[in-house]
DNA sequence: TCTAGCACTCGGATATCGCGAGTGCTAATA
DNA sequence: TATTAGCACTCGCGATATCCGAGTGCTAGA
């Protein structure tokens, strides 16, 4: 069931949003009824206040104070009301500076991280990019000493992990040569998803011909590629901002909040969700349905290579925020992102 | 100067002290009377208290109010009043299992790190070691494309580090397995600090005899090892929990500490003073020089391998703090972590 | 359907008061 | 001389009272 609002409706409640947003003051009828141009007495807003309180699109914080939006108003607000301004071009260049440059990918997340939070002043997140879908582009072995091997992966360009693996067979240098040489040229190209299944394709198929050393190999690259799918993690940036809004410094909420922003677990699994959509998403207030997140919105977009989403960004601030600007920094900032990530291939 | 106070006056400044770590609360005359054995009236004690803020040694927050120990108070409790009750063998035997496991370093320094947060319900902080200190093992080059070059250095037996280098000669693979042969045979064994002592010697030694592959192979060595200085870095541990304390409770404050933690560089430089010097420091209110850090104090200890001082760790936390029992735990917690590093060599 | 008018409500700012804990000083005491 | 008892004084804190103004809901009239 859609809330039907008039036009007339729309407009006050567009108008005490953004008043309210602006002033973080509940508003009253009659400013309410001064500003907007459509010459209603206050008493005539008074009215339409009710109905609207009645919706559950305001609310007062006490009987003589003014109006302030409740979440789902907001989520109207967002949803049908809001007039995006697109970003001024001399600050996406600004962006574009920042991101454009050739550090590893961690240091490029760190500061996508605090572009966002420098210029929404709220705290900005992203994603580290899925593992998952990373390249392989070449795999080495090296022994080290008791039946430890030391496996390296090359991924993207500036980017490389190490895994240190047991096996229960001792393998000669040459051996283990030839491992690597099989399974780059099986694997090598493929992301890691990929891998993984093909891996478990080509144990099934070989298990029967009874190759000892290739049946070896791939039960070691199973052991490597089993801890790929550890957990993403994602870095924030600006967390103290989040101080200044006066409906978050209760320091108990702020605590909490503070503390969820440590653990990251939970901040993971509501960002995850963006992951499927494309374009910028939004949760407001209670939405996300993590309690330490009350009074606060979630503004996000995903990012990509490839037309394809391998990770998420945004802000985090009260859901007293400018949406306008801020979607449209998310937005830009996500775009820029994929468009730096894909001219690395 | 040290500033000299008689038996009965160290007396009431320990138990004064005392006291108010424990309640938080000022001092006042009578309390202090009853609860010292010293069968002194409230008025002599008044007397006493007076030459003691004559001193600079304790305060009143105002007139009517209990005295509070100053900075310098705390110093000369520290110093010389206390008595460091050494941690009960079961607490320490917790601390062991939660600390020797065989994960990797970082997993280990964040693991310390926790401890000490939770078990001081302050912030922990650890130092991670200085990578000078580490040993090379075993060095490995692999060609990538574009004259870039993977240079894989095993160090400690979790431990191991890639840095990608570029290099004006493109290297064929035989040229770069010499290279490495050389490198492991003159190199491997030594730490890093003596690695590039040992480089620098050799580059002027070879650099009369010509030999340009060697040459080359030293050039290359050493741009591997100039980014060694690299800045350490350090784990910052239950923040959150120095929202407690009411004297941080300020919002403004606690803002300012909590930008100290995230960009860590003038944590790392205060830290960065205890390495020198082996037992437990301690940083009182101002004395560190740093002013986020007012009103908090810094207990730590430097930790190491083969008793030589690696890194920094330790608890951040309000100068009203149980100096006695975050001493031990701290100095508890330096000794069992340099166990477990040195049991790994 | 809108608006003017009006009584009412409530939060926030400000002022006042009393209490109690604690002080500093002085004079008496051991 | 060092200690103590006594006393006047100070000050912060919490409770209470008061006022003000912004804003509301309702009703009756345009």
């Amino acid at each position: 069931m859609t809330t039907e609002i008039n036009e007339r409706e729309q407009t006050l409640l567009k108008m005490l949003i953004e008043s309210y947003v602006r002033d973080g003051q509940p508003v009253g009828s009659q400013k309410l009824a001064r500003d907007s141009r459509l010459n209603l007495s206050p008493a005539t807003v008074r009215n339409i206040m009710g109905d609207l309180e009645a919706l559950g699109l305001v609310s007062s914080p006490h009987t003589s104070a003014g109006r302030i939006p409740t979440d789902k108003g907001y989520r109207l607000f967002v949803d049908s009301l809001l007039t995006v301004q697109s970003l001024d071009n001399d600050e996406v260049q600004r962006f574009k500076q920042e991101i454009d440059t050739d550090e590893s990918v961690e240091v490029l997340i760190e500061r996508v991280s605090s572009l966002l939070s420098g210029v929404t002043q709220m705290a900005g997140v992203v994603v580290a990019p899925r593992r998952e879908h990373q390249v392989l582009r070449h795999i080495e072995l090296l022994p080290l000493s008791d039946n430890r091997i030391l496996v390296i992966l090359v991924m993207d360009k500036q980017e490389v992990q190490n895994r240190i693996i047991r096996t229960a067979h001792a393998y000669t240098p040459s051996e283990l040569q030839q491992v690597a040489n099989y399974l780059n040229a099986s694997l090598s190209g493929a992301d890691l998803q990929t891998v993984r299944n093909r891996l478990l394709a080509d144990m099934r198929e070989t298990r029967s011909r009874m190759d000892r050393l290739m049946q070896r190999a791939l039960d070691m690259a199973e052991s490597v590629f089993a801890e790929t799918a550890a957990l993403d993690d994602c870095v924030i940036a600006g967390q103290t901002n989040l101080m200044e809004f006066s409906e978050l410094s209760d320091i108990d909420r702020l605590r909490s909040l503070f503390d969820a922003f440590n653990s990251k677990q939970q901040i993971l699994h509501v960002l995850d969700q963006c992951l499927g959509s494309p374009g910028v998403q939004i949760f407001i207030g209670q939405e996300s349905g993590y309690e330490p997140l009350n009074n606060c919105s979630l503004v996000t977009s995903s990012y990509g290579v490839n037309n394809r989403a391998i990770g998420v960004l945004g802000v985090i601030g009260p859901t007293r925020m400018a949406y306008d600007r801020v979607i449209s920094i998310v937005d830009a900032t996500a775009r820029l992102f994929s468009a730096v990530l894909n001219q690395r291939h």
